[in-house]
DNA sequence: AAGGTGACTAACA
DNA sequence: ATGTTAGCCACCT
């Protein structure tokens, strides 16, 4: 099972309405300090699989995507759309982390 | 084979 | 509080 793989299953176990972070990715998939890698990974995720990739954003509650082939706002109306309140600030998407941060461990 | 890059982040200054 | 630095690791020359 490769890195990519790993980054799939953690991805797919994050709930529909939360949101996590890049880091908190990596660690969960044994990979603690690759955050970067993880990026690299959802940028190649292929169209149309289950893998809500929407849900990981960066540490600081911003959506990282600048002038890909899904575009920011792509992912803020996906997480519009079920439940999370990302809004537009100062050209960038913002989440509440605090809200909607996933917490693997709690239910 | 080796070095540069990046959907990152925690630690400093 | 804002800016910089250094790790990290998979990809792509």
């Amino acid at each position: 099972m490769n890195f990519f793989e790993k980054v799939y299953e953690v991805v797919r176990r994050v709930p529909k309405g939360r949101v996590a972070t890049y880091g908190q990715i990596a660690a969960l998939a044994g990979f603690p300090r690759s955050a970067r890698a993880v990026g690299m990974a959802l940028r190649a995720f292929p169209e149309g699989t289950d893998v809500p990739w929407q849900r990981v954003i960066s540490s600081k509650g911003y959506i990282s995507i600048e002038n890909f082939e899904h575009p920011a706002e792509e992912q803020a109306s996906l997480l519009i759309a079920e439940g999370v309140r990302a809004v537009r600030q100062q050209g960038v998407f913002r989440v509440n982390l605090q809200k909607y941060l996933w917490n693997p461990n709690k239910k």
